[in-house]
DNA sequence: CGCACTGGTAAACGGTGTAAGCTTTACGAT
DNA sequence: ATCGTAAAGCTTACACCGTTTACCAGTGCG
């Protein structure tokens, strides 16, 4: 079914790397209002008419951009969940342990990424996307893959975090029916295996994680704090006994 | 001090108007980006520099846009607070109950408000607005005055309910001491007599009523979920242990 | 009356996304 | 090896955008 690549091919698909990377590199730069057509052309010492053979709107482009952060947050979350440690090294009655620890790790990498990457994270966690409605249509849509990707790094997180160490979960009959028939479909399309009910904690911490987040990064927190690290660490103890700590998840050092 | 109006400021104060809500019903019915000097000057029967008139930029029109939203809201939550009734109607035993009720219902109709508004909701609470760090050194800017209008709405519900039913919240010295600080200087900014403790509460509890609401407005949560609502009642179940309650927060019919 | 100010205009500048058409380059199949 | 074709540029053009400038019709006031 996969075709090799012609070597046109392969010189098409560099091109449209360096025009996403050229899109990034104007928007880390210059803002999220730098990244014109125009501009990337500009950059790239071509004309803005000439990235129609690459991409068939700006928009289009855009969510190539996005779809190009959301794979780097992802590896970012990955790699620092792999540097706590190895599952094989531990003990098994460490391993539990382990889960928590990689947790913690994953969900303060995934602040600090944001806090350095303030436009990459407005622009993927922003504001809804022009046209977000038809967005969900269209069919290679690039986020929609990569959006599921980092998704599932922190999903396939929780998830062995809950068969290495059960904690207390919702049993179907307590999840409001309107909530359990949309986490049933939610199951089916992550094709995870976990409980409903561990589902439903799932998306209680992610709410959680990203609203915590995305307020300090947005700015909207300001009014109050300077520095919001204090208020992180107290959501990360609202956290824990959802997964069924006492304790606050612990720093890994 | 205050002049009163000749009747020509009354009229460029009407103009003004205008021009806010006419930029505004683009922003509803058309989207951000149709929100252009020379849209609502169209709309308006003039030509763009016109507006120049009224303000000195597109940026200090929409932050005045965005003001006109904050104190919206701002009503739209107050009206609510208010109709679930009033303290003097009530027994003296059943006004702590009463404040509960209220803030159920402040914090459902922020969310009612926000899926009905949607590009207003983006408006003033999404990415942050383009040069952002500058806009704290402003000094008429509009924003900043109604934005802390809406917080106190929350903040004096909030505080009259702690007064009413005082909830457990950690003392002075188990508050993270950046954190103590920086609460300090927000009670003071807010003219607030509640203990620190309170106001790390208070500000646990926006933290989580927005993210659950951003969440669901900004459609980041669809890739899971179609409709959030049961989500927004277990946050409420998950607020209501913050400010002392075995239950969770009630339906007021 | 005359003067200054207010609130509008049209024109223009540099910027944007996008469409259409033309040219050159280079690959692939015959 | 050649020829057709498609890819990938280009230029031009259009309709927008925010903003500045210069100009002009009123209005209110000394």
């Amino acid at each position: 079914m996969v075709q090799a690549l012609s070597r046109r091919d392969r010189v098409r698909a560099a091109t449209t790397q360096e025009i996403i990377q050229t899109a990034r590199r104007l928007l880390v730069e210059q803002g999220p209002e730098a990244v014109s057509l125009r501009a990337i052309a500009r950059e790239m010492g071509m004309t803005a008419p000439a990235l129609y053979r690459y991409f068939s709107s700006h928009e289009e482009l855009l969510r190539f951009v996005v779809a190009d952060i959301f794979t780097e947050v992802a590896d970012h979350v990955r790699t620092a969940i792999h540097a706590v440690g190895s599952i094989e090294a531990a003990d098994s009655a460490d391993v539990a342990d382990l889960m928590v620890l990689k947790m913690a790790a994953g969900c303060r990498e995934f602040r600090a990424w944001a806090l350095e990457h303030v436009p990459e994270f407005s622009m993927i966690f922003g504001s809804p996307m022009p046209g977000l409605e038809v967005l969900h249509e269209i069919q290679n849509d690039p986020t929609l893959d990569c959006g599921y990707q980092f998704g599932q790094v922190f999903l396939g997180l929780f998830g062995e975090l809950y068969r290495r160490r059960p904690f207390a979960i919702p049993a179907d009959d307590e999840i409001d029916p309107s909530l359990r028939e949309q986490l049933a479909k939610y199951r089916q399309l992550v094709h995870s295996d976990l409980p409903l009910g561990a589902l439903q904690t799932f998306l209680r911490c992610w709410v959680l994680l990203y609203g915590t987040v995305s307020l300090e990064v947005s700015g909207h927190l300001k009014f109050a704090l300077d520095d919001a690290s204090p208020m992180f660490e107290l959501m990360l103890a609202d956290m824990a006994p959802m997964v069924g700590l006492d304790q606050p998840l612990p720093r890994h050092n």
